[in-house]
RNA sequence: GGUCCCUUAGUUCAAUGGAUAGAACGGAAGUUUCCUAAACUUUAAAUACAGGUUCGAUUCCUGUAGGGACCA
């Protein structure tokens, strides 16, 4: 049993015995105790006076006195007003570590088999992906390791948004002006060669704009009245009606950005076991408007178009068909979902989407739950807020700073120069410098991303935000190569090392750190929160360098002493890595 | 007009209703004959405002101000 529950047990235990009271778990508080005072544990007693009848000091006494007697692992204890501090025996320590050494899953949970569908990205196939693709592929994708690592079969997914008016731009522009070059003749990466079709688009939209004569106002209204956009709006009907010249071109333009996406994928580390195409998708969930009009849970409202009524769960009558019969992204989001359970049967489905879709989900959760589909009490919206820049949000036009690979790119740049400099890289080869830049780069990039809470925006400045000291990617894999280079000059794999006694104190610290770390996983399961995670293991590293600082290790008084804090080393370092592996970043051996 | 989200140090982030609100960067001052100084140590610096609930509020509730999003 975890350490929290054999303590929160043992107050039940003790209130039933002295008072007679039923106590539940739950209200029995207990945290790690704050370092400026002596102890491991700290129970919060306040709450537990009403039933105890007596002062919190005295209450804490007696819960103190009896825990120590009964459960045989508390060493000793003090009380400071109604905080109970207790202090584990250097034995539970030791073995707890013994234990955390010798169980290779540590921080792993058995499967239990529930199926979960993840969906993230989404991008959009006329554009390059942006800094706002990367929050949302490293949520989604850190997301799906944890949930992995809570023992649930996890299935990720993407949703390609490859058609309608904005990939008709891009295709409309290339067709008047493209000359049938590619991106392999021109050498530009296959999103971004779509994507600068979209861009001269809009600036013949502007050119155009200026022949038309009593145009209206509205910037949107008005580009709908140039013939180079009312070109991309007969494309969408030829690619409706299957003129097989635009599903060609279609086709080769989506090929191009896929063949871009893909590299960045590579490049980010992130996967999907299934794709979805909105082309493929865009016309389901009429049936699901049929069976709700059935179930009359969907109405028709007077101009023919079918609404749900959700002002009872304090939102709006939502449309979920247009009176034209013509879809919406929430017809066609209804029936994706029922798709995907019919494929998948899962427990969960967690979508990855912006904080701008709040609404949507809620109205898309609640819809399906009115169906009567119970599954859809599963339904989970991962929102994240937008990253902004310092002086508002990125515009694509802002250029280069919002582009995915070019920020990589500018990562990895950094992380030559600034490891060049501190002269790291001796003994590398060409191939093992390049692999070094890449990891402490992205692990820049990746941690700063998710050492955030989700719902906070971030304000990014490509300026600054890249770092390499302290609270930082690259801070915790500096502290693993170091590990790495203890364990590697101390050789053998230490054992025996249980029957020490008197820990110090900042090696108590760091195997009750260790001791966490199970926790910590499944809290950031059950919150859909990475940051749980980044935030622990930055802890864990930022306390092993402290130890690492005021302890010899290999030098260690006694032989046993330096098994004992080289196994300690060593377990960190595992730790540190699995953590870091849940975020999606890699941890060198050297740096 | 309605709904939702955000506001903590100069800056970027923490804090299941619990102790003196923690870190990092930046500022000031230090540590290397010793296992990797991308490290460590010391120091100054913050809960937007006004009420309420509570033994106890950064956290929960109400209102105000500022920022952002969505719905029509």
């Amino acid at each position: 049993m975890i350490l929290e529950e054999v303590l929160k047990q043992g107050v039940v235990d003790i209130f039933k015995e002295e008072y007679g009271v039923d106590l539940s778990p739950q209200l029995v508080t207990i945290n790690i105790t704050k370092k400026e005072h002596e102890g491991d544990y700290t129970i919060v007693v306040f709450s537990l006076t009403k039933i105890s009848k007596k002062s919190p000091e005295q209450t804490a006494e007696l819960l103190g006195n009896k825990l120590k007697e009964k459960t045989g692992i508390v060493g000793k204890f003090n009380v400071i007003k109604g905080f109970l501090n207790l202090s584990l025996t250097d034995d539970y320590w030791l073995n707890r570590l013994k234990e955390i050494s010798a169980n290779v899953t540590y921080g792993t949970f058995p499967a239990n088999h529930k199926k979960v569908v993840l969906e993230y990205c989404g991008p959009n196939t006329n554009k390059p992906l942006h800094i706002g693709h990367v929050r949302n592929m490293l949520l989604g994708f850190s997301m799906g390791e944890i949930l992995k690592a809570t023992g649930e079969d996890v299935t990720k997914v993407n949703i390609y948004n490859d058609r309608g008016i904005n990939i008709s731009k891009s295709m409309v522009a290339y067709k008047r002006y493209g000359n049938n070059s590619t991106p392999q003749s021109t050498g530009v990466k296959g999103d971004h060669f779509v994507g600068d079709w979209y861009v001269k688009f809009g600036e013949v939209v502007k050119q155009e704009l200026e022949n038309i004569p009593n145009k209206p106002d509205d910037k949107d209204e008005a580009a709908k009245l140039t013939p180079i956009f009312k070109e991309a709006q007969e494309m969408v009907l030829k690619w409706e009606a299957d003129d097989p010249e635009t599903i060609a071109l279609w086709k080769q333009m989506n090929g191009w950005v896929y063949e871009g996406f893909h590299e960045t994928f590579k490049v980010l580390g992130i996967d999907f076991q299934k794709d979805y195409y909105e082309s493929e998708t865009y016309k389901l969930g009429k049936d699901i408007i049929e069976e709700g009009l059935r179930k009359n849970v969907f109405k028709k409202r007077a101009d023919g178009a079918v609404i749900v009524d959700l002002t009872p769960d304090g939102l709006d009558e939502k449309v979920l068909l247009r009176s034209d019969g013509t879809s919406i992204y929430i017809t066609q989001d209804l029936g994706t979902a029922e798709l995907r359970h019919k494929e998948f049967g899962m427990e969960k489905m967690i979508y990855v989407v912006a904080n701008e879709q709040d609404y949507h989900f809620k109205v898309l959760k609640l819809a399906l739950q009115k169906l009567g589909k119970q599954w859809a009490d599963g339904i989970y919206h991962l929102s994240y807020a937008l990253v902004e820049s310092p002086t508002g949000r990125f515009k694509s036009r802002e250029g280069k700073t919002a582009d995915a690979d070019d920020l990589i790119a500018e990562v990895l740049r950094i992380a030559e120069e600034r490891t060049k400099e501190l002269g790291k890289i001796e003994g590398f080869t060409d191939e093992q410098a390049k692999e070094l830049y890449r990891t402490i780069g992205l692990g820049a990039l990746k941690y700063f991303v998710l050492r955030v809470n989700p719902y906070k925006k971030i304000i990014f400045n490509p300026e600054e935000s890249i770092d390499f000291h302290g609270h930082t990617g690259p801070f915790i894999q500096y502290t693993h190569a170091r590990i790495r280079a203890v364990i590697r000059k101390a050789g053998v794999t230490p054992t025996g090392f249980e029957t020490l006694s008197g820990l110090h104190e900042v090696e108590r610290e760091l195997i009750i750190q260790l001791s966490e770390y199970e926790n910590v996983v499944k809290a950031a399961a059950e919150k859909y929160d990475p940051s749980e995670v980044a935030n622990y293991v930055y802890n864990l590293a930022k306390l092993y360098n402290k130890f690492y600082h005021d302890l010899s290790i290999l030098n260690a008084e006694t032989e046993q002493l330096k098994n004992f804090r080289v196994a300690l080393s060593n377990q960190t370092g595992i730790v540190i890595k699995k953590a870091m592996k849940l975020l999606g970043i890699d941890v060198p051996e050297r740096m």
